[in-house]
RNA sequence: GGCGACGUACCCAAGUGGUAAAGGGGGAGGUCUGCAAAACCUCUAUUCAGCGGUUCGAAUCCGCUCGUCGCCUCCA
């Protein structure tokens, strides 16, 4: 089985057919840098996460760029608002950002290419456009791409461009067009504006530009798979699509991919109607990272879907299992011969996983495979059925699948001294039969996050991922 | 106004023509346990928004109606 995967542009479910196998080209849309990333940006980065780390799991050889874009109107806004320059604004959530995707176990995308460091590339794009024809400039300075020059505008985003409706925006639009759905590829400079001194003249770029220089700058002329939100359809990647392939002549993206929007309170989640919730500001209030991270990824990426209290408390109970079974696999002390089952039991689990995520990565379906096999493994390790070289190859398994889902199953980490010499001291009261004393101890692990378990392999102990706030 | 997606149990959700409608959460009962927790077992949709049609057969295809959401403008 090979991942198929539902590309925009053609609309249809292909195999993935990378243009360099086993190589593999992603460029992802990254966050804007003039305020926090919300969680619903977040979706569509795990998203993206989820298809890397697949990729990778099935042995492709994957390069991973995603953009910062630092350098637009609501940065330059954003900056004279808080009185502020540009690079503070940007590079302070920059780093918000990368510590916001580290909490959610995000891969660390292999190049994260910032607009502002690409003006070099960003011109010569804009000049092989103008030599091409599909660009022209205007008497304030700026640079744009003639729609009408290139036939296909308007496939990616299935509009009928004669038919795109002009809004009130057109007469506010502060720069002079040819025709007023050509967008913008270099602004000309105004006062109180950055610009940088370049061939074309001073300004600074567009929106949709930075993201094709930057995806040929480190991804070549041709990619294997852009990802996106399924708001960035039209314009962005439509005006992205457009410039590119106009400069090169060569396809631009074998697939294209978009995350429906995430909700909440019946609305999509976006920083510009301030119906957001920060990742920061949610771990604060005491919402398990892990259970965030599940509760983003574990619908499909096409399905929109509900951000809330009810999704954070299932994630984290649902985590909670994962992490009872693998307590109880590495606790698993019976001393008998290999379980002649357990290998198929294993396999299921595994093809059950992966023919889910082949499916254009239904992570529904693939954890569905995964709940399947952890009860099939409590049911052996209840009939005392394993050895212990099975619970040991039942733990690789989980490990294995986690590369993918990256919620940490099946843990190892030490406890803090305090804490394990708590567990030791219970464990001796109840091995002496003071219950009261056991309990008491108990209680208070239990208060710090510390389950403790009495089974038939001894006691055990395992984090609890107790949903506190959100 | 144009284009599109979706509507499956208390909640989330898989399933896109074929004998019992995955999985997670929640709830009820049971087993095990010093007590508990975890786990396991049983139960929790004769039915897939509504109506009509196609078919031997539909949650799955077609039409209409209702509802929700999105894009067409900055947006992941």
């Amino acid at each position: 089985m090979t991942l198929r995967l539902l590309d925009t542009l053609s609309g249809e479910v292909r195999p993935l057919e990378p243009f360099n196998p086993p190589d593999v080209t992603i460029y992802s849309c990254g966050p804007t840098v003039y305020g926090p990333a919300h969680v619903g940006n977040f979706r569509s980065f795990l998203f993206a996460d989820i298809l890397v780390r697949y990729l990778r799991y099935r042995g492709y050889r994957v390069r991973w760029a995603m953009n910062i874009t630092d350098i637009d109107d609501k940065i330059i806004k954003g900056a004279a608002a808080a009185g502020q320059p540009i690079e503070g604004l940007t590079e302070r959530w920059t780093r918000q950002f990368l510590i916001d995707a580290a909490a959610l176990r995000m891969t660390t995308p292999d190049v994260l290419p910032r607009a502002t460091a690409h003006i070099p590339q960003i011109v010569e794009l804009i000049e092989r456009l103008l030599e091409r024809g599909h660009a022209y400039r205007t008497p304030d300075g700026s640079i744009f791409f003639r729609i009408s020059s290139w036939p296909a505008y308007g496939r990616l985003a299935r509009l009928d461009v004669a038919g795109l409706r002009v809004g009130e925006r057109v007469e506010s639009d502060e720069y002079e067009k040819d025709d007023v759905r050509d967008f913008a590829l270099w602004k000309g400079p105004k006062p109180g504006e950055p610009a940088w001194q370049t061939s074309i003249g001073p300004g600074r770029p567009g929106w949709h530009i930075e993201c094709s220089a930057m995806s040929m700058a480190h991804l070549g002329p041709s990619l294997d798979i852009h990802t996106g939100g399924v708001d960035l359809v039209f314009p962005h990647h439509e005006d992205e699509l457009a410039q590119s392939e106009a400069a090169t002549g060569q396809p631009f993206v074998g697939t294209w991919l978009h995350c429906a929007h995430l909700q909440m309170g019946g609305a999509k989640m976006a920083k510009s109607t301030g119906n957001v919730a920060r990742v920061a500001e949610l771990l604060d209030a005491g919402v398990p990272a892990r259970a965030l991270r599940l509760a983003l990824i574990s619908v499909h990426y096409r399905a929109s879907l509900s951000y809330g209290e009810d999704s954070i408390r299932a994630a984290a109970a649902a985590i909670d299992r994962l992490d009872a079974l693998s307590a109880a696999l590495r606790a698993y002390g019976e001393d008998r011969p290999d379980d002649p089952t357990l290998l198929d039991a294993l396999a299921r689990t595994r093809e059950g996983f992966e023919a889910g995520l082949d499916d254009d990565l239904n992570v529904s379906a693939a954890l569905a495979a995964l709940f399947d096999g952890v009860r099939e493994l409590n049911r052996r390790i209840d009939a005392r059925a394993l050895s212990r070289a099975d619970a040991g190859r039942a733990l690789a398994l989980l490990a294995d699948i986690d590369t993918v889902l990256g919620i940490g199953l099946a843990p190892s980490d030490a406890l803090d001294p305090d804490l394990a010499a708590m567990v030791e001291a219970r464990a001796a009261a109840r091995a002496a039969r003071d219950w009261a004393e056991s309990d008491r101890l108990r209680d208070t692990l239990a208060e710090r996050g510390i389950a403790i378990e009495d089974t038939r392999d001894g006691q055990r102990w395992r984090r609890l991922s107790e949903v506190t706030g959100g």
